[in-house]
RNA sequence: GGUCCUAUCGUCUAGAGGCCUAGGACACCGCCCUCUCACGGCGGAGACACGGGUUCGAAUCCCGUUAGGACUACCA
């Protein structure tokens, strides 16, 4: 590692929600730049007026925040190299791009898309390699004194070397050794006065100081070019390391198809933010060792280069949902019902306004559900039938156990009634399984035909937490109204 | 078509010439725990794409084939 501060970035475009392999991009430089003490920049590459879309720069800024990545420059917290909107930096890729064409470096180009779009389609059709034809660097004063009196519309493109090769230097594939004759002249400055992506990307990156640009796969090829750009410049590349793409499950791209492909519909799936972080980062890069779970801070200790790896992942969500479940049962009690206290709300379980007791017996509720959730939101049917007052009682379909008949099934319920009754009002958990026990010994039945119909009795659910806990937590009194109305269903 | 990248269980991966009868995790299956569902524990099935080299020895190095993928815009 080179001894300057390390200065990395996340440059993403407003384009669109946020995607979620460009989160890992992210992830990857700021975990980066956590780890050597260095600086991690947020800039906004909004200079396609076209694909321009207003919300996505809030939705960009909402996934970062909701992952946890804090940026030392950009937009909101500023920086002493801004601004960091592309769009507000218009002189100076102006100013550089007028530089190399006075240098001879880089020339004007007059040709319209339709010259363009023909010269292609007769290059696809010869089978020779498609690429620009060096039509306007040919131009004779008097031609290039017309076009301009015309008013014609132009472009900078960057006069690349037709001899010789460049070597790119990929901190995860070594020495990439490109043909210089097959890079044709690409347009630095648009008709329009914008830059493109290489330019502005290359003058920001200098003047902004970056030292390693991690960035995805698909500018590996494009690379060559840049590094071009920056002999052209006289300025020192910064390090390339090109991050391998996400692909689909079964293969080829990540697209909707093969659900979500942004940070939002992770984020409103309800995945718990470390989870996907925890996810991303393993989607890679590897520790070296057995270890799968990390926090923030753990990967910032031990995240580098080294171990990140070249070949495309695929993306499934399988191994995600194991990590949020585990992330969800890491949580305590306080913090878990804090935490599904929304979705709780939503379902109409709890109030907005609750009072402190309602909210210590929620808390008193996640112990016994704890394990069992995947995802937050299962929360509610989980904790429904202890939240609420009154239940439906269950028909007698799901009453009776499959391998009993309604007579027995009823024989529990009314045997149940009896003994639970004279439980104390304290209806703990020893006592109600005393109780219970002891009706299996007296109906001369199986522990669990007895638990069976009274779990779906107090539930209407055939899974639920261990019966005794369940009871404790749903309390005598509507225990034996709940067991009361199932045995009346049983009656009718 | 051209240029480039990649290639170990279904998936994420360990492996940087002998420690590999290829290790771990998710998913899957079985058993245990057990009142159900989970959690947990134990076990199982499951991979070096193919063909040539190099070497005493190759998952590991080289070449080719094949297969995926990226790029080939006045998009990023």
């Amino acid at each position: 590692m080179s001894e300057k501060e390390v200065r990395v970035r996340f440059a993403p475009s407003p384009t669109g929600y946020q995607h979620i392999g460009g989160a890992r991009t992210a992830i990857y430089n700021w975990l980066f730049a956590r780890r050597y003490g260095g600086k991690f920049l947020l800039r906004i590459e909004d200079t396609d007026r076209n694909r321009y879309v207003p919300e996505s720069l809030e939705d960009i800024l909402e996934s970062m925040r909701w992952l946890g990545i804090d940026w030392d420059e950009g937009p909101e917290v500023g920086g002493s190299c801004g601004p960091y909107f592309q769009s507000e930096r218009l002189e100076l890729y102006q100013k550089y791009a007028t530089q190399l064409v006075a240098e001879g470096k880089a020339y004007y180009c007059y040709c319209t898309s339709e010259r363009l779009d023909e010269l292609r389609k007769d290059q696809e059709a010869n089978k020779e390699q498609v690429g620009y034809d060096r039509h306007c660097l040919n131009l004779t004063a008097s031609e290039l004194q017309e076009l301009e009196a015309s008013g014609a519309k132009k472009v900078v493109r960057f006069k690349i070397p037709r001899e010789g090769r460049t070597v790119v230097c990929d901190q995860l594939r070594g020495e990439l050794v490109f043909e210089n004759k097959t890079l044709d002249d690409l347009v630095l400055l648009k008709s329009d006065g914008f830059p493109t992506y290489h330019l502005a990307n290359i003058v920001d990156d200098h003047l902004m100081g970056i030292t390693h640009v991690m960035r995805g796969e698909e500018w590996l090829p494009s690379t060559p070019r840049h590094v071009l750009l920056y002999q052209a410049f006289g300025w020192e590349p910064p390090e390339f390391a090109h991050l391998p793409l996400f692909l689909a499950p079964g293969g080829g791209k990540l697209s909707k198809r093969h659900g979500a492909t942004s940070v939002r519909e992770y984020r409103e799936k309800c995945y718990l933010p470390e989870a996907v972080f925890n996810f991303l980062l393993l989607l890679g890069w590897n520790p070296g060792t057995d270890q799968e779970l990390f926090t923030k801070e753990e990967a910032l200790k031990i995240f580098g280069m080294e171990r990140i790896n070249a070949s495309p992942v695929a993306f499934s969500v399988e191994k995600l949902d194991w990590f949020n479940g585990v992330y969800i049962r890491s949580l305590d009690a306080t913090t878990l019902a804090k935490r599904a206290l929304p979705y709780l709300i939503g379902a109409g379980l709890m109030e907005e306004h609750y009072s402190a007791a309602e909210f210590a017996y929620l808390e008193s509720l996640i112990p016994l559900v704890r394990e069992r959730l995947k995802s937050l939101p299962e929360i509610v049917e989980w904790t429904s039938f202890f939240l609420q007052e009154q239940l439906i009682p269950p028909a007698k379909e799901i009453l009776i156990p499959r391998k009993m008949d309604q007579s027995q099934t009823l024989q529990v319920l009314e045997g149940a009634c009896e003994a639970l009754n004279e439980v104390s009002e304290d209806f703990l958990e020893a006592e109600v399984e005393a109780a219970l026990r002891g009706l299996a010994i007296k109906l001369e039945m199986q522990d669990g035909q007895v638990f069976m119909p009274l779990r779906v009795a107090i539930s209407g659910r055939t899974a639920t937490p261990g019966i005794f806990e369940t009871m404790r937590a749903i309390g005598k009194k509507r225990v034996l109204e709940r067991i009361a109305n199932a045995a009346q269903v049983l009656r009718d």
